[in-house]
RNA sequence: GCGAGUGUAGCACAAUGGAUAGUGUAGUGGCCUCCGAAGCCAUUGAUCCGGGUUCGACUCCCGGCACUCGCACCA
């Protein structure tokens, strides 16, 4: 019997099970099993500290008798009872190289996780920016984290929706409209779309702050768009096309593919249902002429309103967002929905989310679980938003394009030999891989400062350490001219080192790591990972020389070499970054 | 005013109620006739304040403080 790739879950089955057998199940015993500090172990089971205490017994001697039922568990592991109640796991080290030569490639990675969420389907909602604008450094966010989670998912075995829900159905539109129809410049429009575009934006959104009536005038620009009048229509079509377009090549560089691009505007024949469903179910009602939603059990929301429509009787982001939950709950079938903005509208959500609950619980519907993903902003190294230095936003294609610029003159720096061809294609990478990288390292949870030197000068917690591992090891192979698949790892003469232990045991911690980051929706869990791989990689390759004479420890560090590859790969495509590079 | 998020070494960040609070950078001291020194090894330095719960608290609860953000027709 081999172990399966999720060591962590198969230990905690077996503690289950042990507790069942001391007929512990009932009484509320949870194995709470974990990657544990090295010191101590690979992992370990703090389930019996817990339930002593809930069962007001001495922790040690529970623990104690947990340990005494895990003896199936002594192929593999050395266990211990240690501490308060700690039972540590210590893989052993035949167990280890086991467990190494079943995980061969990145398919059997993959498919060893893809049991966890077998047959759920997810709708991941992320990007979403409005049209009519470039997007700029505050959209790089939900992009980033919102592929990552897309891949963790799907690496967990869900089928994952991936949905651009455009900003395109706004009150901008109206404003735009309005500048469209009386100030637009042919010439500007046919040399840069996008700029007109902003630019009447701009002047619309100007002249409605400082003229109520060109207000009301883009206000009524705006309800004929939603009831299809076609002049607006066109006009509102051409300025999506252009937008669309020129967001197409920030996705393909941050190798995002959406399955579908469901903007407000898919949902605007879809919200009569809204306001008469949840008006029949009694949840909605008119308040100052427009229709709203209390919630008179929450403390905040009993008088601050979820508007659904508006008094001239438009449609907002409420009545459209309630309209997108229900259609991915019907059409997609949805068993999750992850909505990935920041943290800014975090109210809104709590709203919606409430809505949802009581809505679909009236109509008999089912509820899908539902997640918003939030992040903190990016800052300047002056601790404010992220800006341009005389104020403007920062666009995320000149950001992209300063990263690779910045990864290409260190590349050249480094290996000025490399031919220009190449060391371009590796600033390709290595530029927007460091950008991915600094964006989902962090807890997203907290507010973070965006420093290029930092990012991009490849110390520490960066994509570019990650990806010199990867090239030191393809490097050790092209250079050994060898084939690493399945090579003998038995009868070495040469004990294993500790560093080859601590590499095989980070390895193994993989699955681990994935869980950890897909249960909580948080990708920084998975770097910090393999951050933690690669380092332990590196003082591997210090210690260890593996082109050595004797073919076994040879055979068995190159095993190691070839496992650290895939699974800093697996890890590094599951946050969305390319690693297709063989030297840097 | 009400609410949310965030406060961890000089700076930037980790820590799913667990064992001695981890890392990077900056500083200090070592390591290339040897598979890539964009590296490795060692070392100095921190939980906003005050209570509480717990065998155990950066983590949970209560009260403050600081910063950021949200709160009737933007998204």
């Amino acid at each position: 019997m081999d172990l399966p790739f999720n060591v962590a879950s198969h230990l905690e089955n077996a503690v289950a099970a042990a507790a069942a057998r001391l007929g512990w199940t009932g009484r509320g015993f949870e194995p709470e099993v974990r990657v544990a500090d090295p010191a101590h172990g690979d992992f370990q089971a703090n389930g019996a500290l817990a339930f002593a205490k809930k069962e007001r017994q001495n922790p040690r001697a529970l623990g104690q008798q947990l340990l005494a039922e895990l003896g199936g568990l002594g192929v593999f592991f050395d266990i211990s009872l240690a501490g308060p109640g700690f039972i540590n796991f210590r893989l052993k080290p035949e167990a280890l190289l086991g467990w190494l030569l079943a995980h061969d490639s990145e398919e059997h990675l993959t498919s060893g996780a893809a049991s966890a969420r077998r047959g759920q389907t997810w709708v991941v909602d992320y990007s979403s920016p409005n049209t009519a604008k470039q997007m700029h450094v505050g959209h790089l966010r939900s992009a980033v984290i919102g592929e990552a989670i897309c891949r963790l998912l799907e690496f967990c075995g869900a089928k994952v929706v991936r949905d651009n829900h455009l900003g395109d159905w706004g009150t901008q539109f109206g404003k735009l409209i309005w500048a469209y129809r009386r100030h637009l410049d042919e010439a500007a429009l046919a040399a840069d779309p996008l700029n007109e575009f902003e630019r009447l934006y701009k002047l619309g959104n100007n002249a409605a702050e400082a003229d109520p009536a060109v207000l009301a005038e883009a206000q009524q620009e705006l309800v004929k768009l939603q009831a299809g009048d076609a002049a607006n229509l066109a006009i509102w079509k051409k300025i999506n096309d252009a937008s669309l377009a020129a967001f197409q090549s920030i996705y393909a560089q941050l190798g995002i593919r959406f399955d579908f691009t469901l903007g407000e505007s898919f949902y605007n024949d879809k919200v009569e249902r809204v306001y008469r469903e949840l008006t029949e179910a009694g949840l909605a009602q008119e308040s100052q002429g427009a229709l709203v939603v209390f919630h008179e059990q929450h403390p905040r929301f009993k008088t601050q309103p979820f508007i659904i429509r508006k008094k001239d009787g438009a449609a907002n982001y409420a009545s459209s967002d309630l309209a997108t939950a229900l259609y991915r709950a019907e059409h997609f079938r949805a068993d999750g929905i992850v909505v990935v903005t920041d943290f800014r509208q975090a109210d809104h959500f709590e709203q919606l989310f409430l809505t949802l609950a009581k809505w679909f619980a009236a109509r008999g519907y089912r509820l899908p679980e539902l997640h918003h993903v939030t992040f903190g902003t990016v800052l300047g190294e002056d601790g404010k938003a992220l800006r341009t230095r005389d104020g403007g936003t920062i666009r995320l294609k000149e950001l992209l394009d300063e990263a690779r610029g910045r990864a290409f003159d260190l590349v050249t720096a480094k290996n000025p030999d490399i031919p220009e061809a190449e060391r371009r294609a590796i600033a390709g990478i290595v530029g927007v891989a460091s950008v991915q990288y600094a964006d989902l390292a962090q807890n997203r949870s907290s507010d973070y400062v965006f420093a290029w030197d930092k990012m991009i000068s490849l110390e520490g917690n960066t994509a570019a350490y990650l990806l010199y591992a990867v090239a030191r090891i393809r490097s050790i192979f092209r250079k050994a001219d060898l084939d690493p698949a399945n090579p003998p790892v038995t009868g070495a003469s040469a004990p294993i080192t500790p560093q080859e232990l601590g590499l095989a045991r980070k390895l193994v911690q993989f699955s681990a790591a994935t869980q950890l980051a897909v249960n909580t929706l948080r990708p920084h869990f998975l770097c910090l990972y393999l951050y933690e791989l690669a380092g332990e990689f590196s003082a591997f390759y210090a210690a260890d020389k593996v082109i050595v004479d004797e073919p076994a420890v040879r055979a068995r560090r190159l095993l190691l070499c070839h496992r650290t590859l895939i699974v800093l790969e697996t890890g590094l495509h599951l946050l969305g970054l390319r690693t297709d590079l063989t030297r840097m």
